[in-house]
RNA sequence: GGCGCCGUCGCCAAGUGGCUAAGGCAGCGGAUUGCAAAUCCGCCAUCGCCGGUUCGAAUCCGGCCGGCGCCUCCA
């Protein structure tokens, strides 16, 4: 409620109570819905690294007029439509390394509940009943406003059919009566379904308790969401509901270029001189800038699983502070598939200089940084301090991936420096020292979920024949090479580029990668 | 119109009063390599514009320009 950076002190310490704004499932869900479970997803590792008791509760809203319309346009029932999507998000969530929700409440389970709390909220005078509805009375509320920092008379409210039922055009539904064919519950206001925010109010203060620590979800909730959520919940229970409110940037549709709105106005600029008609148009859908959402027409995640590796996205949306919009294009998500090779050939590097592999590593064991007299080892234990200190200010993951660029050049310079892939039996006490800067890197991924399990593996080909066949050239390139044929050697090797495949020549033989 | 956010290297992105303005992608030079690839080393920005506060500002204040979000369903 500051609008500021405040230090963490949960309400039990040690324990910390976490809820994220879950979907309204009525569609499937597009790439936006997977930004705040993705940071979440690393706010509640960092916690749980700290030593924190963390639940983490996300919600499911399977019940609003949304999944009304759409379970009718498909003749579907609601409940059939709400499972449908529940498992397309969770598989999306899987696919992002998402594991670490404790509890996912839907609010088709807890109607008594909801129920139970807004007859309080009409006891106790901030609810009144009108023709089968409930409405919040924001009149009632003399905080009303102070999460979105708006005054009562700048909130326009709903107009609509329900216009004349209200008190105040401000004022929201807590409680909608069915109209008929509609989903419905008994209630003491007769059949009806619950409002929009209601459920929130409820099944955080039933799992986290009246007063929890951090609320999450996307900023475009802020109002009216989080704002109609805290006025429900305070005037119920009269003490704060949250302590502390994290609302996450919103994913942009960016154009090819990866210019998008403001950050860049030449390329307005140059639009402008261009006569219409003329090149510029090329692709429009990929011009258009702004939120994803329905009215943007992004595409479903699945879909988008199916073109790039859930690393490479998971990455994405952690390369910068989630305060702030992500800028998403498919250049985007290429630059960073590239950039994440730097690690997956130090993966494969680290395996070819000690035969262990990285993945095999103790995520807990890359604390131990004792011995400082080394220069890497001391270049590590600083790498490792500053990622802990840019998660510390505010979860800035755009920062600590950047160390995490270091500690790898670090690594990769020490392997180089002491020629280990080159050495027969390299001391023992330079692998120690490698593998100890190796497992530091390991901790520290781990943190951010990233780098959990190998990535298919970048040799093999699609099919076992292509893998085959390249073997095939390989061995005959090595076969021309050793007769001294360079000439029908590098024939072969820039061939191989042309259609995506690279070697790599090494001591010990030919490695090759494809790029698809 | 009201409320809020933002404008840092060709692109992405840290940094919000004071070390040489992180890091990535792209690019250039070098080491290495038969040549490559990979790796390492080096090079590559004074922070939208103007004015102010300050010993000192990308960082604070004011104005301007540009962009975005919310105010109606949206993670």
């Amino acid at each position: 409620m500051t609008r500021s950076k405040q230090p963490l002190e949960p309400v039990t310490p040690g324990k910390v109570g976490i809820y994220l704004c879950g979907p309204t499932v009525y569609k499937p869900s597009h790439i936006g819905h997977m930004v705040g479970p993705v940071i979440f997803d690393v706010i509640k590792r960092y916690l749980t690294y700290r030593g924190f008791d963390v639940t983490w509760v996300v919600n499911i809203t399977d019940v609003d007029d949304k999944l009304i319309v759409e379970s009718n346009q498909r003749g579907i029932s609601i409940q059939a439509l709400a499972n449908e999507m529940i498992a397309d998000y969770m598989t999306n969530l899987a696919a992002m390394g998402v594991d670490t929700i404790d509890h996912f409440p839907k609010a088709t389970d807890n109607i008594d509940a909801i129920i139970d709390f807004i007859s309080r909220l009409i006891d106790k005078g901030f609810a009144y009943a009108a023709d089968g509805d409930v409405y919040f009375d924001v009149g009632k509320d003399s905080a009303y406003g102070k999460l979105s920092g708006r005054s009562l008379d700048s909130v326009q409210g709903e107009g609509g059919e329900t216009a004349d039922r209200k008190r105040s055009l401000a004022d929201f539904a807590l409680w909608k009566s069915a109209k008929p064919g509609e989903p419905s519950w008994e209630s003491p206001w007769g059949p009806g379904r619950p409002g929009w925010h209601i459920e929130c109010s409820v099944m955080s203060q039933q799992i986290l308790g009246e007063t929890f620590d951090i609320h999450g979800g996307g900023l475009d909730l802020v109002f009216p969401h989080h704002e109609n959520e805290v006025a429900q919940s305070e005037c119920c229970h009269g003490k704060p509901q949250a302590r502390y409110w994290l609302h996450n940037g919103l994913m942009q549709a960016g154009g090819e270029t990866g210019k998008v709105g403001g950050r860049s106005t030449r390329a307005a600029d140059a639009a402008t001189e261009v006569p219409a008609g003329a090149p510029a148009e090329g692709d429009a859908e990929a011009q258009e800038a702004g939120k994803l959402g329905k009215s943007k027409g992004a595409a479903p995640f699945s879909e988008l699983l199916k073109k790039h590796a859930p690393e490479t996205i998971r990455f994405l949306l952690l390369s910068n502070h989630y305060r702030r919009p992500i800028y998403f294009s498919e250049q985007r998500l290429e630059e960073i598939a590239a950039s994440l090779e730097t690690f997956y050939r130090y993966f494969k590097r680290y395996e070819r200089v000690t035969g262990e592999s990285f993945y095999a590593l103790d995520a807990a064991a890359g604390s131990v940084t004792t011995d400082n007299s080394d220069e890497t080892q001391a270049e590590v234990s600083r790498l490792r301090q500053r990622f802990l200190d840019a998660m510390d200010d505010d979860f800035n993951t755009g920062a600590a991936i950047g160390d995490l660029f270091e500690l790898v050049r670090a690594l990769n310079k020490y392997v180089d420096q002491h020629a280990l892939e080159a050495a027969d039996a390299p001391p023992a006490e330079k692998l120690a020292t490698l593998q100890q800067g190796t497992s530091v890197l390991r901790e520290l991924a781990s943190i951010l979920g990233i780098f959990r399990q190998p990535v298919q593996s970048a040799g093999g080909g699609d099919d076992a024949l292509t893998g085959e066949l390249v073997a095939l050239l390989v061995k005959l390139r090595a076969e021309a090479r050793a007769d001294k044929n360079y000439q029908l050697g590098d024939r072969i090797r820039d061939g191989l580029q042309e259609l995506g495949v690279t070697l790599e020549d090494r001591a010990d033989g030919t490695e090759w990668t494809i790029q698809r």
